[in-house]
DNA sequence: AATTCTAACTTGTTTAAACAAGTTGGTCAA
DNA sequence: TTGACCAACTTGTTTAAACAAGTTAGAATT
């Protein structure tokens, strides 16, 4: 459980955060308190705080110390590189997910342009539906490189693909290109979601990139506005 | 110009893969091999890279190499912090902006809940239209701390709040939480926008934070659907 | 030919040290 | 009292070194 003790730091302090053991505003104990704290050198006491910074925990101030900022971030996992398991968990609704399409299919220019995949590539091409409190309201259309993410099928749609990416297939994901619009309803919302003719829908589309670089994911996920929050936290 | 190495690399190396000098997918010379090209020390190298990897442009694969990203990020403006006035400058529509509404006020709890300011602080607040290609667009409504933000105007928010904030002000912004949300039209809306009622709008709400963790901003930015877009690039 | 193994790469983590530079509080001189 | 200054803090940048750990390709062995 410890190898990274940077990480461990980390984890430490932003529980210190959390529980209000340093409370909001006021200043951590300095780099070097820390590093007797901790027993590590100063770099690795540097290394937890800039991840906490870049999360927005915490800033550090040239000459002065660094401080708990106002408020903690609201929600890392909503604008940030999730599952959708995994975001349920912390909510409260009641979720369902259904998988009533699948197929595999090669991409042509068009699907290129809209897909960011060269023509040619095989993808696997499949929708979900999540139920939220019984009502449809989100709904994901997938789209996966068929050579990069082999045996994907319905019942691992079903469940957590992203476990099934990380864990069965052991693959490490680097991050995620995220575009956020607003766009009329499609025929495919109208058939699923119950939506009506030129309903707006918010949508996010997300390139997957894996950690060779190479994209292996194109999502479109579509909500129904009423329910839809996206956050972020943006540094500098 | 020159004083922080890891950035001026940093930005070298940043130059070099969007010119195509490192080919997209390609690997970059290792660690080593760049310590010696640019005379610096391993960790200044790698704390590049690093930067260059939370932005989308590469990705780090231990014991291979570091690579270039299949795509890079398109653009990191839009759901970053920037000021309008920057992103205005690589959009290609005609922007204009007016002020039509500029006040001062003090916080209850109601404007507490929404803005997150305390109750009793002093603030200015105001509204700006950005008209593109003539259309009254995006309707921005700024809270800013009228102690740490003295000195605010008409003029400097027709011109770059940021602007003033960083260069005459002298302060050190830290970063922002931000929340994307669908909600109907308002009647400042439609009073300043000449929107229908019940039209659905895009809303980015910002919470912003000085470099000493203390919230000087809180800005509801609303968009017509149509036009709003938000990138946003996310790790691991 | 197929396998194992090793040596030489690669990136990842951690340490220790030095100096730069911003902020603070007290001393000392005006 | 006021101001200038300095010493002692703080964080920021950079270096050099060592070891850990993942990957690769060729040598050695079977």
């Amino acid at each position: 459980m410890a190898k990274n003790k940077y990480f461990e730091i980390y984890q430490e302090i932003k529980a210190d955060i959390t529980t209000g053991t340093y409370p909001t505003g006021s200043k951590l104990p300095s780099e070097h308190t820390l590093c007797d704290h901790y027993q590590v050198s100063r770099n690795t006491v540097r290394r937890a705080l800039d991840s906490l910074a870049q999360e927005g925990f915490v800033t550090s101030v040239h000459g002065k110390g660094v401080f708990v900022m106002d408020k903690p971030p609201v929600s890392l996992l909503v604008g940030g590189l999730h599952s959708f398991s995994e975001a349920s968990e912390q909510a409260h609704a009641v979720i369902q997910t259904t998988v009533p399409f699948f197929e595999s299919l090669l991409v042509d220019s068009t699907l290129s342009q809209k897909t960011g995949f060269a023509v040619g590539t095989t993808l696997v091409h499949l929708i979900r539906i999540r139920v939220l409190d019984g009502i449809p309201a989100i709904l994901d259309e997938n789209y996966f490189d068929a050579t990069l993410i082999p045996g994907m099928n319905t019942e691992i749609a079903q469940k957590s693909i992203y476990n099934y990416i990380e864990h069965t297939l052991k693959l490490k994901i680097h991050g995620a290109q995220k575009t956020i619009a607003i766009e009329p309803a499609t025929q495919i919302d109208e058939h699923y979601l119950h939506v009506d003719t030129h309903q707006l829908m918010a949508i996010i589309k997300t390139h997957v990139y894996l950690d060779n670089g190479q994209q292996f994911e194109y999502t479109e996920s579509r909500h129904l506005p009423e329910r839809f929050v996206f956050q972020t936290f943006a540094r500098r």
